[in-house]
DNA sequence: TGTGACGTATAAGTCTGACTTTTTGTTCGC
DNA sequence: GCGAACAAAAAGTCAGACTTATACGTCACA
């Protein structure tokens, strides 16, 4: 599931990055190049490359004479799908999933108002059979078929809306998704009533009812919002 | 405003980053490390580096025995600020305006709901200074001292939501703002009902109004919808 | 003729060591 | 006390040798 590669290089990212991003060594803390190809047991280049990628995620900066800086969360490049993975197998993963949350809470309703608009007859039929598929999973604890569908349901709307912003927040809705699911609440057969909902705007959806795919999306969203305990907007 | 450094590599990287995400090479393309270091004359260690930045952007993908091939732009990080750069300085910058724009249809009216609920009596008072200084430049071709209060304003905004993943987008929005009054549109006085708007906004939030503030951000962003001829949802 | 095993060429991956450049902090002279 | 020259430190750059994975072509065998 990691996305780093099989490199010797990406090993060392993956062991690092979440050390940074989960706050091991707080802003301001330089480390050197050369300290930590001795740790990783790598040479400088592979160890310089690592440095030059987490630089581009702007989580550390590297200066001559100084070395390589943490920088403080807020110049972190939090859209990094990277960064979000780490992030959420970190220890404020809960505060993460909230953010996501919310951010979901104000993308997806417009996405569904313009699926509603561009989606295609395949695309509707996709809608169509993954809120089946939830229907068919929604009792009897079968709670990784259910989500197995309601990840492929968000990414199909967001696929559908057409703007590719909104296309690419398909992994972090299904990785808040599965979050759900395996850790935080969940225990039991997911509410009948957002299944519905799900149902429903499928059908929306092949309606062409744009404002009804919006008002819908906002009620499941809503949800989301709930079970976390964030004040309804 | 060129965020990469002054290093050979960021040099490096200013030249084929856009390229890339400019098209030049279509998906599926290869490219060679050694090929790439010869024409950009540097060193192999050098482009390496390039080659591993671009692949953390998802933009390509370095395999051994075939080189590095150009990923199709659905893979490509596209909220990676240098990525979004790269692309509105490219040729398919209505595109990219575009898309964006829809963005911040999504986000900021959600933002400014919650900028309402969370604003800091500090955040309240930069926020009526910004506003103030719109309509101060509303008038004469003002331009760019208008420009410059929107931004700070949009801004102010999003940190205020005290949600990170909106304030990361403060420099989007920016861009967005600053394309519209220097490239697209807006050759004359920006619209009064606009000014207006933004300040009835910084007033909601004075007075946490959330539905008040979200509602008034709607028709903001209502606005720089129609002004690019997109289907208000 | 089709198919599978094998070998080879290729391009990325890695390591090492030497050298350059920038920048910080100190020291010295005024 | 202050500015300028100096020295050290760390990243930046380079060149070259070696390793490793793998796509592709070859050949034997069915």
């Amino acid at each position: 599931m990691s996305t780093t590669g099989r490199g010797l290089h990406g090993r060392v990212l993956d062991t690092l990055g979440p050390e940074i991003t989960a706050g091991d060594y707080p802003p301001g803390s330089v480390l050197r190049t050369d300290e930590l190809a001795h740790r990783f047991d790598v040479s400088r280049s592979v160890m310089r490359e690592v440095v030059r990628v987490l630089e581009s995620m702007h989580l550390v900066e590297s200066r001559r004479r100084v070395g390589v800086t943490v920088l403080p969360t807020r110049e972190w490049n939090v859209y990094d799908p990277q960064v979000i993975r780490w992030r959420l197998a970190g220890a404020d993963r809960p505060r993460q999933l909230r953010s996501l949350t919310v951010l979901r809470s104000a993308i997806e309703p417009v996405a569904a108002g313009l699926a509603a608009r561009h989606a295609t007859a395949e695309q509707c039929a996709e809608l169509t059979e993954c809120a089946l598929g939830m229907v068919a999973n929604s009792r009897g604890h079968r709670l990784e078929g259910y989500l197995f569908h309601d990840m492929a349901f968000h990414r199909v709307i967001l696929n559908a809306s057409g703007n590719e912003m909104f296309a690419r927040l398909g992994d972090v809705v299904a990785e808040v998704l599965a979050g759900r699911t395996h850790h935080d609440v969940m225990f039991e057969d997911p509410d009948p009533a957002a299944v519905t909902l799900h149902v429903q705007l499928a059908e929306a959806v092949r309606e062409r009812d744009a404002a009804r795919a919006e008002k819908l999306t906002r009620e499941i969203t809503e949800g989301a919002l709930q079970e976390l305990d964030i004040l309804a907007p």
